[in-house]
DNA sequence: ATTAGGG
DNA sequence: CCCTAAT
């Protein structure tokens, strides 16, 4: 029985990594309207759009987040440099094909960092399959995400593709249903939320299932996956650990994941009992740990560890703080970050600095920027909406110390 | 426990 | 991102 659905899940898995990537990629695509949408919708009104709501689970998977950020460029005419694309919605844009668009992409080296196939090898989901799933979990979700899209024309992956663009493309210019949604209340958010959490042990169930299973139990809240890690370690054992072994990239990512892991949840659940778990790794570091960002190897050791801010992530950000004011990080950690194990309250806080700082310089920079903007500059701007926002932003809730710097500045 | 500031 | 002082 539990072989049956192994091979089951193995097997789903062949199937998955066989997909083109137009083909798999574009579930993200819906969802990434409701992004869109979400943060076009004004931020002082009700924008937590029913679309968001009802698509919330598809909104946890980290690789949908990677597209948006894609598609959000579109959105802002961003140029694909490297795919010779203008931008996307131009009067030829309507003849590219998906294909064409993706591989413009794959070139572009906007926060794609990661392959696709593997992105399908670690399903995160919100936690109320967490309960039902011990068992079966990959398979439901990899069956429901793929068996759409082959279902309508099994034969032509390329025309699925295209049509599913359209339905994104149609879904995202009509911004008009958005704005009457219900705005629900913090409680809707929070239930949201909760049973939102995407990091969850999901990560594989094919490779740690026993784990997943007894760190699931106690599952509750955001903070109770990481009951397994009785003790942390101490930095000293950490920097032995980094130096005996300076050869691989695996100590790079794997000791600042470990030590990463203690920060921002320190002792809130953790008893005093201590048994050493560590050869153990739970679900949910597993997934962290495979998440990691892979960046080059010097810069492995500046930065302990670091995970790239995707775009959707910025404006989820940016939506929290004209929720819930400057300041207010762990609210807004809580109620839009629930899902991001990462990502603590001071995080948020560290970003919303740099995004303030940056979109100033942006906006000086502007004209110049264009100009320069050879491809080879590795530095991509923010979209100008979103600039726009931070800057409105700064000026309502002046943040202490750069406040000073905008408020004579005007945009 | 959280936040502001600085590194 | 990390650390620390202050609250």
């Amino acid at each position: 029985m539990e072989t049956d659905r192994k091979s089951h899940l193995i097997k789903k898995l062949g199937d998955v990594k066989c997909q083109r990537v137009d083909e798999y990629v574009v579930p993200g695509l819906e969802d990434e309207a409701t992004e869109i949408e979400h943060f076009l919708a004004e931020p002082k009104t009700g924008h937590v759009s029913v679309d968001e709501i009802l698509c919330f689970e598809k909104e946890n998977l980290e690789r949908h987040l990677k597209m948006e950020d894609y598609l959000c460029a579109f959105d802002y005419g961003w140029k694909i440099s490297s795919g010779g694309l203008d931008c996307i919605h131009g009067q030829g844009g309507e003849d590219l094909k998906l294909e064409e668009v993706l591989d413009g992409l794959l070139d572009d080296d906007f926060l794609l960092d990661t392959e696709f196939p593997e992105k399908f090898s670690e399903p995160d989901v919100g936690p109320r399959e967490v309960s039902s799933l011990e068992s079966n979990s990959a398979c439901g979700i990899l069956e429901s995400s793929i068996a759409t899209i082959r279902e309508p024309n099994s034969k032509n992956g390329k025309r699925v593709g295209f049509d599913l663009r359209h339905t994104f493309r149609s879904k995202y210019r009509s911004r008009g249903p958005v704005t009457d949604t219900v705005r629900p209340t913090r409680e809707h958010v929070q239930d949201l939320d909760v049973s939102n959490n995407d990091e969850k042990p999901l990560a594989s169930p094919i490779l740690s299932n026993q784990k997943v299973k007894s760190s699931v139990k106690v599952t509750k809240g955001d903070t109770l996956l990481r009951q397994k890690r009785q003790r942390k370690p101490t930095r000293r054992y950490i920097e032995e650990l980094s130096r005996n072994s300076t050869t691989e990239n695996i100590k790079c990512r794997k000791v600042p994941s470990e030590s990463r892991l203690w920060r921002g949840r320190p002792k809130k659940i953790v008893p005093k009992l201590e048994f050493e778990s560590d050869s153990e790794l739970s679900a949910s570091e597993f997934e962290d740990e495979h998440k990691r960002t892979k960046r080059s190897k010097t810069a492995c050791d500046r930065r302990k560890h670091q995970r790239t801010w995707t775009l959707a992530e910025v404006i989820k950000l940016v939506d929290g703080i004209a929720q819930y004011g400057v300041g207010r990080w762990t609210d807004i950690k809580k109620l839009l970050f629930a899902s991001s194990a990462y990502r603590t309250p001071i995080d948020l806080r560290d970003k919303w600095r740099n995004l303030l700082r940056s979109s100033s310089a942006q906006i000086d920079n502007q004209r110049e920027l264009q100009v320069v903007n050879k491809p080879k500059h590795p530095v991509r701007p923010l979209p100008k909406p979103v600039v726009r926002r931070i800057l409105e932003l700064a000026t309502i809730h002046p943040y202490p110390k750069l406040s000073s710097s905008f408020l004579h500045r005007n945009y």
